[in-house]
DNA sequence: TGATTGCAGATTGTTGACAATCTGCAATCA
DNA sequence: TGATTGCAGATTGTCAACAATCTGCAATCA
């Protein structure tokens, strides 16, 4: 971004939201943690007034919340928040695949193949470090190749909260082949112009993670406590 | 709510946010239209601080956008803009159907069915003004038995957000019977237990309402204008 | 005449201060 | 000893003021 709109868009406020915003998903500030506006402040060298129209902007997005006269807190996810978020996003997601296998030029047909094939790569390798950045793009580019900001929006919102679950995303829990292969079904799906397998594929592979986290969290459940 | 939990829960702030919500979703505050922070601020008793934080409230909820050094104005939503809000609603009252058909309880069902007998007596008398509420409370009340909050707050926002498109929400357009007819067969879906119908009654309810808006626009561009 | 420059008023961005409230601990009492 | 009360420090809620920026209009110039 040049100087030019640095400044057109820069205020205290947008700079500390995103500050704020990334030390929240990235688990620095830790979900449950009070957050403290002086110590903010003094932090960023700035005076709480920001700092608190920066907080009340977390705040709608469902990143913190406000108890009056004690402060902001970051917001931590039960199991069961986890589980309705999963379900949102599957629908989400599911629009997109719709969207695509409507709307998706040959130009996006190939850059999803390409992705596909970059981790292919990876996941013959067995490489889980590359496949993992991957995976992210892969799902970014499909969001926002939709060309519906409003669906981009409200899906990338939910992933981000997703961060405040306490067990982090389990990634792909099947191998990377496995993951690949539903990958492999959404493209093809889309490439096939089929809205209604689209719509079923994307949704599925959203809710395979869920159920992935529900029995994750059942067998922990259920195992006897060691230490 | 008794006095206890109004102090508990409120603070300028959140008593600003609500009332600007309302002004702005009514059109009191017409769209396009630029907030005056110590208009309000004056208008209202208080200083410009936590008006300041409850126009960033109503930012993250894209009722109104900010220009730094300019201030905040009331979101105005194009044609596209109204259409991609239709599109995720569809998909997430699309998930509402199918969340219900999965778990609804009798008590629901038969609740369901206590709108629906309403409507229809509403629109057998053709009273326009009775059905408009009925419909509403129907769409909420179904929204709200979902169980999922972050389906039914993902989905208020957008209801929200539809009030900033000009041409406000048409009503039933096919008439009121068959406004409720289409609601008939997402109840009956619900009462068949069959997920997959539900999702595309409902998900089809809203489409429906995005093709009325499309087809209206359309026509009052070919239009030639009189005045 | 039409475009440009410069200014005055209005408005936002940010700050520091004060009052109200909360938290934790020590002193008190049964 | 265990619970309760009261206080000191810390923290939030709100405000008023100042600096920076913008807007609109009048004066200027080609």
């Amino acid at each position: 971004m040049d100087q030019l709109s640095v400044l057109r868009t820069s205020t205290l406020q947008s700079v500390l939201e995103k500050e704020l915003e990334k030390a929240v998903v990235s688990g620095q500030i830790a979900p449950g943690a009070r957050v403290n506006e002086n110590g903010l402040a003094g932090q960023f060298g700035v005076s709480r007034g920001p700092v608190r129209e920066a907080l009340r902007a977390l705040e709608a997005a469902g990143l913190v919340y406000s108890i009056p006269n004690r402060g902001f807190f970051v917001r931590r996810l039960d199991l069961m928040e986890a589980a309705h978020i999963y379900d949102v996003r599957a629908a989400l997601f599911g629009l997109a695949g719709e969207t695509l296998a409507r709307n998706a030029s040959d130009a996006v047909l190939s850059e999803l193949d390409r992705h596909l094939a970059a981790m292919d790569e990876a996941a013959r390798a067995r490489d889980f470090d590359a496949y993992y950045p991957l995976n992210l793009s892969f799902h970014r580019y499909i969001i926002e190749a939709t060309g519906n900001p409003v669906l981009a929006n409200h899906y990338l919102d939910l992933v981000k909260q997703m961060h405040l679950f306490r067990a982090r995303s389990l990634g792909p829990g099947g191998g990377l082949s496995v993951s690949n292969a539903e990958h492999r079904e959404m493209v093809e799906a889309v490439a096939r112009r089929d809205p209604a397998a689209a719509r079923e594929a994307f949704a599925h592979h959203v809710i395979r993670a869920k159920r992935r986290l529900l029995a994750a969290e059942e067998k922990e459940k259920s195992l006897p406590r060691v230490d």
